[in-house]
DNA sequence: TTTATTATTTAGATTTGTCTAAATAATATT
DNA sequence: AATATTATTTAGACAAATCTAAATAATAAA
């Protein structure tokens, strides 16, 4: 099956909008890809012609068995293209989602699995996403809730689950990047802010909008 | 000028084709990009009003300024990621003209200038093309002539002019690479075929196609 | 259960890049 | 110079991907 680029992102970001099983609704896949819902109707048809997608007008879609192997392809590229970007060409974590939207659109298998290779086949991403393996398997997810569901006292960063440039740049600038190990201090009922402290660092305080898309494990 | 991916393979043939500043023809860029005239018509049309052509009907295309040093940017994406490929990649220098055919579209200044810190700032590509710098200078020619005109008896080869994977497939076969040196045994002005001898091999006779494309140097 | 609001789809248009077939211009041959 | 051949352009069409505005369906509110 040879996809367009087009084809390639809508199928990529139906697969990030669905999480499981949930059905991903018109609108918020337009949202997802800036463009406009009766753009994403006509894909729509389209992927379902090609049989990527179920879809019956009105109830939304889902990836078939055949979308999700396209899609978790389209993922491992864009994810091994940011190992790249990051380790070998020294780009910051915020920088490299642009640019691997472009690259993952290059369709070669060999290319794919010599990068892999070349990388010492890397099984998380920059932002601490998980890597498809040549088959499509994603590793065995660890286990790790956000920040602002956390139980114990003292945590590592293991991923950032929103990866705008603006929530990197902000824990750039707190000194929080993966593996960064931080202790709660306090919980704010009000807004469910929360209190940090990272190793040598002053203690800061959070909002519950970051604390929401910060990845934790129990150190 | 932002570029369609169309418009940079139109630029980059152009560039290809004009050696120098004869002018290009419509049939000889639609051969090239395997295309049909009428449609390169159209695009001359685009890339004129853009100001990257000088085109007038009937009268051929030549380049703007501004088109070669757009052309000079993409030819040095396409010769640094051929590199990559080959260097770190471990791809032979048959494969990697129709991925870089892709990734040359990757605009990105500052991923093409770490890529080509991360390679070493190479000057020429696996094919012994050089490679312009990020002002689009491109290094003085090393004085090079054809296999089938040159003078002296040994010889090392410098660049391949034809890239097709059928010529590097052969040259593979018979063990030339760039930096063999070769000597030149027999010319049969029958077929202007000729007789060389690789070190360590048994002496071939390659055909006049053949040794037109090689390009070679006193060693 | 009506009515209002929101979500989704349809209809029709636009842009880009391409094509075929026909017309015209340039060049080569008699 | 007239004619034949080749090269190039034009006219009109098409597919892909998108859009806006209008129509319709689903859902929420009254
Ligand atoms: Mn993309
Ligand atoms: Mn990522
Ligand atoms: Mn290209
Ligand atoms: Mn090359």
């Amino acid at each position: 099956m040879n996809l367009s680029i087009a084809e390639e992102n809508h199928i990529k970001s139906i697969y990030k909008l669905q999480e499981g099983d949930a059905v991903v609704t018109t609108n918020a896949l337009a949202y997802e890809l800036d463009t406009k819902p009766a753009s994403v109707t006509d894909m729509a048809k389209k992927l379902k012609e090609k049989k990527l997608i179920e879809y019956e007008k009105y109830k939304g879609i889902t990836l078939s068995a055949d979308g999700r192997k396209a899609a978790l392809q389209i993922v491992r590229r864009h994810r091994l293209w940011e190992c790249f970007l990051v380790d070998k060409l020294s780009f910051s974590w915020e920088e490299v989602h642009e640019l691997a939207e472009e690259l993952e659109h290059v369709r070669s298998e060999k290319l794919t699995n010599r990068l892999s290779e070349f990388l010492g086949n890397p099984v998380i991403d920059p932002h601490g996403d998980p890597i498809p393996d040549a088959n499509g398997k994603l590793a065995k997810p660890r286990p790790q809730t956000s920040l602002d569901q956390a139980n114990a006292k003292r945590l590592v960063v293991t991923a950032v689950s929103d990866q705008s440039t603006a929530l990197l740049a902000f824990l750039n600038a707190k000194g929080i990047k993966l593996g960064t190990q931080l202790e709660i201090v306090a919980h704010y009922e009000y807004d469910n802010s929360i209190e940090i402290k990272v190793k040598g660092q002053p203690a800061i305080t959070i909002s519950e909008q970051v604390a929401k898309n910060i990845m934790v494990r129990p150190v």
